[in-house]
DNA sequence: TTCTTGTCACCTAGGTGTTAATAT
DNA sequence: ATATTAACACCTAGGTGACAAGAA
C-alpha cells in the first residue's frame, strides 16, 4: 500500500492542468513527489525509484486567449528514458515505513544531452509519473522472480505539462502561494508580519510588482 | 589504506592546540573529518564510522595571561560513549573509493541528555577522534570474524580540546580565515571585491570590529 | 509568433563567531 | 573567576518566478 502525500496540494494543481519548469540545469517538481508506504517486511532491502511515461503521442500549445491547451501536433522524438533512483536505495523496509519517502532531489529537464542524471522530459508534453518499489530478493536466481518483485504504483492528480516558462497565470499563482521557496513574489497577506525585520529600511515590505528590473552597480 | 584530507590546515590547527566547540543542539566539526580511502573490494558492503576517545583522565582550563592550557584536575564522569556511523553506511567499497568520504553531518554536544543522536563530549576535555572501517561479511557466523572485519584508522593531528567558547584566540583567527561559513568575521582582504555587490549601499563592505549589538527595530 | 535561455532579487535552510546575560 | 547559554548579524548554498534577450 502506497499513499500520496499533500494529495489536496496535487488535486488544486491538476484541477488547474499541472505545469512543471524544467530547465538546462534542472529543476525540482513543486508540489514534491512524496509517498506513505505500508506493508514492506521490515526486515528486507527495497530499492525505490521514479519514472514519468508521456501520456500521450502529442505536443501542446497553450491558448492564452482561451486559458486552454491545444493539441500543437505530434509528439516530438521521445527523450532519453530515465529513471531516477530515491537516494537512499536501497534501505530496509522499516527504514522506508517510519518516515514520509520524499523525491525532493529528483530534478527536470529539457536536456537531451544531460550528464547529471536528471531526467529527460520534453517541453510542452503531458507526462505521468509511476514510482516503483523492488525487492531485493535475497534467493538466487532472484531475476526469475523479477515480475513479483516489482510493484509500480500511479497517481494520476500528479500528471503536468513539462514548460520551459509556466503558461497558465492560475499555475503560476498557485506555485506562488504555496511554494515557500516563491515566497518572494506573494502579494501582502496577513502573514506580512512574519517576515524578516532585520533589513535596512529602503528595502520594502512587499516586491513591487511588474516593474523593470534595477540592476545594482557596485561602487568601486 | 586511508589517507586524511586538509592534513596541511589540521597541522596548522594543531600546533596552535585544536579546540572544537559543543553545544546543547550541536556543533559541526571544522576542519570537517575527511578520509580518502583505497584497497577496498569494490564488490563488498562496508560499513563507516567514528569515534571519540579520552586522550587522557584530566581536566583543563586556559590560562589566558600565559596563553596555554593548564590541568585542572580529574576528568569529569565520562560522556555517554556514541558512535557516528556515516549516513550512506552500508555501501560497496567502489561507492566509497570514488570520491572523498565526508563526515561533515557530524555534531558533538555537551548535552548529557541529547536525543539526535550526536556524539556527547565534555567540555575542557581532550579527544583523539578514530575512524573505522567495518567490512561486512557475507559468510554464516560472520562474527566470528569481527575481529579481522573492523579497521581502525587514527590521525593524531585530528586530536582537540572540546570547548563551549574558543579559549585560544589564535585558534579563533585560524578558523575565522579557513571556514567559509566564518567569512562574515574576516578583516579586509584583497578578496573583498569578490563579496555579493547586490547590497543597499547603507551596509559597509566590511564588518566593524567589536561594535556593540545594534537591534533593528521592526517599522510597525 | 512562439518558445527558450540566462540573470536577477528574493526567498528557505542552516553553519559561523560575537556578545551579553546567566550559571556555577 | 570561570564556564555556559541564547540571541544575533553575517555568511554559504541553493530553490523561486520575473524579466529581457535570444532562438526557431
Amino acid at each position: 500500500g502506497v499513499q500520496l502525500e499533500m494529495k489536496g496540494l496535487w488535486d488544486k494543481f491538476n484541477q488547474l492542468g499541472t505545469e512543471m519548469i524544467v530547465t538546462k540545469a534542472g529543476r525540482r517538481m513543486f508540489p514534491t513527489y512524496q509517498v506513505k508506504i505500508l506493508g514492506m517486511d521490515p526486515a528486507s532491502d527495497y530499492v525505490l525509484l521514479m519514472d514519468f511515461t508521456p501520456l500521450d503521442d502529442k505536443r501542446y500549445r497553450y491558448a492564452f486567449h482561451s486559458s486552454s491547451w491545444l493539441v500543437a501536433g505530434k509528439a516530438d522524438p521521445a527523450a532519453p528514458g530515465r529513471v531516477h533512483f530515491h537516494p537512499d536505495s536501497p534501505a530496509k523496509g522499516a527504514q522506508w515505513m517510519k518516515q514520509i519517502v520524499s523525491f525532493d532531489k529528483l530534478k527536470l529537464t529539457n536536456n537531451l544531452l544531460d550528464d547529471n542524471g536528471h531526467i529527460i522530459l520534453n517541453s510542452m508534453h503531458r507526462y505521468q509519473p509511476r514510482f516503483h518499489v523492488v525487492y531485493v530478493d535475497p534467493r538466487k536466481n532472484s531475476e526469475r522472480y523479477a515480475e513479483e518483485n516489482f510493484k509500480s504504483f500511479l497517481f494520476e492528480e500528479t500528471r503536468f505539462t513539462a514548460v520551459t516558462a509556466y503558461q497558465n497565470h492560475r499555475i503560476t499563482q498557485l506555485k506562488i502561494a504555496s511554494n515557500p521557496f516563491a515566497k518572494g513574489f506573494r502579494e501582502c497577506d496577513p502573514d506580512w508580519s512574519n517576515r524578516n525585520s532585520n533589513l535596512p529600511l529602503t528595502i520594502p515590505y512587499c516586491r513591487p510588482r511588474g516593474g523593470p528590473h534595477s540592476k545594482q552597480q557596485h561602487p568601486g
